[in-house]
DNA sequence: ATGAAAGCGCTAACAC
DNA sequence: GTGTTAGCGCTTTCAT
């Protein structure tokens, strides 16, 4: 910087104001440093710029797995709100380890990145306290509540809820839910879709039958898809409209329905929620609900980047739009 | 680093040193200090200690996509092999545009990562001088070659002919190739393996038919694994082994065939490439090649870690091994 | 085995 | 409008 100064016969505070596009300067000043510029090839050091202005540009993304379509997808949105931004995105896999997400917490401290968004699968109740502190963060996901910073959260009741109603208005009577939980002893993605599907069918005054709810052990694959319809199909539960837990899940069911001769949608409407990209080429092709990916990644970019002009946000919960995209696994009536 | 300096009673550089590691310390001296940072809850700047070391201790990954599985689940290795290593990740994606893949090439300039392990699609033979440079980098696959810089391969021809040596084994006489193309003007992974089909053909005497290598037209999706069975078939070709160019588009190509009542493999034997995860849960599930992407993401991080020290290594051609996985679709002979 | 001091390359007051 | 200067927090010779 000191060699362009020289070359343009400026002081390198006139140089860095024009890299930082300082407005009151002498545009035959900025013609001079921009061709002293290109002269050197001069290319500004972001360590140093950043070790000074506190800045790294740079913003970390703490998730489970890459190998998770969805968290891939989203993933794929935040680098590209972050582009848009400036930012770049460090990402740090998780795997479901605890102590890798408090890791992921802990090196925000080094200040190698600005901000953190982190969406927790592994972190308890009792860990939150160690999430307070003044780095830029936002959480992502139903695994964590009451930590101070905001939350992007995503309305997994009124989504199960509007699936299930569109089942019944469609004329399904026996509605099954693949990869639920009844019971639950704390807020989690499935707890929360089957408390959808229940208030659905209770509004409509349907019973709520246990064996129509199939629970998965673990993560939700789509070979746990194919399971949950050979059980429940074998055990006698002949269902006419299936919610599954995700788009991963509904794979497998769609899978196993045609390896069973089952009609899609005629004899068995199936709806999920996800939207992945791969859910428009399944065949029958799935109806699915999108869940604001695109919104979430935008919100949380925005809101790191807010928290570093104004200090860490409080704990405020911001829910994503969603919309249910309507495919051949069962079309709108 | 100045207040743990003055609580341990020591200067700076001790402070300094024991967080290096420094070899030669009085083990009270190691102590005293260790108490102070306890005490005091410091971290150190890695923003100041970059600037000062020359070392960021990131590592750029600059990929097509997460959204394609393949890139999705190698992005996860790589940060695995880097975490490791106490290196971090930083992902660009760059769609398809050779804009942002050279713009990640710039970036490196600026210093804010150490290497760069980079997969081009969209770059060109012109581009090539732009990559030389001092930067650490890694290439990956089979866009460009000459760049003076090492490069992982696969064994795309090879990898081809074993699956297809494979199926005629089994008794195939009437191979498809799902997503090939015979002539080919430059070296892409398509051409390649469908190079690898050939020979196996010839090899065993067997005639190649233009009629049974389909092509696929832009992205390798699981849709057009559906249209390429679905136009084959109608056109009157009826193989009983086919190759797929990838994991996604066997998926397509396993469920058209499942929807035609095609039994598999007893009719027709599947095989593919990639080894995707999804790739166990199919129905059936599928016979695939596992590209060594444990091993290429290890390599890559090493090569770049080496660079680091001995400066950047010349152009040389690294191929991973690979190991086919037989399952369903196609059972070992 | 430990300390003093000189920067790494830049930004941000502040002076002019 | 532009220049001077003092660091950002650390590592790294080089002394001792």
């Amino acid at each position: 910087m000191i060699d362009v100064a020289r070359l343009a016969g400026v002081s390198v505070s006139s140089v860095s104001n024009y890299l930082s596009n300082y407005p009151y300067m002498k545009p035959t000043t900025k013609q001079h440093i921009q061709e002293a510029i290109d002269a050197l090839g001069y290319v500004t050091n972001e360590r140093a710029r950043s070790l000074r202005s506190g800045r790294t540009g740079l913003i970390s993304l703490s998730i489970p797995s890459l190998t998770q379509a969805y968290f891939a997808e989203l993933a794929e949105e935040i680098i590209a709100a972050a582009r848009r931004r400036g930012y770049g995105i460090l990402i740090e896999s998780t795997g479901f380890s605890r102590e890798r997400e408090l890791a992921s917490v802990t090196a925000m401290a080094s200040k190698t990145t600005d901000g953190l968004i982190l969406s927790p699968l592994a972190l308890e109740n009792a860990d939150i306290p160690r999430l307070r502190g003044d780095v830029p963060m936002v959480l992502l996901g139903e695994r964590l509540f009451g930590v101070p910073a905001p939350h992007m959260l995503v309305h997994n009741v009124e989504v199960a809820r509007k699936l299930t109603e569109h089942l019944i208005a469609a004329g399904c009577r026996t509605i099954a839910f693949m990869g639920g939980v009844l019971e639950s002893d704390h807020m989690s993605a499935e707890a929360l879709r089957t408390k959808g599907y229940v208030q659905a069918l209770e509004a409509a005054g349907m019973p709520v039958r246990p064996e129509l709810v199939a629970g998965i052990v673990g993560e939700a694959t789509s070979r746990k898809g194919v399971e949950l319809v050979e059980s429940m199909f074998a055990s006698g539960v002949r269902p006419d409209g299936i919610v599954c837990y995700s788009d991963l899940v509904a794979f497998g069911v769609l899978r196993q329905l045609r390896e069973m001769q089952v009609r899609i949608p005629e004899d068995i409407r199936v709806v999920s929620i996800d939207n992945l990209d791969e859910s428009q080429y399944t065949v029958p092709s799935l109806t699915s609900v999108e869940l604001g990916r695109h919104e979430i990644a935008e919100l949380a970019v925005d809101s790191i980047l807010r928290q570093l002009k104004e200090g860490r946000a409080p704990g405020e919960e911001i829910y994503a739009d969603y919309r249910i995209i309507h495919r051949e696994s069962s079309p709108a009536v």
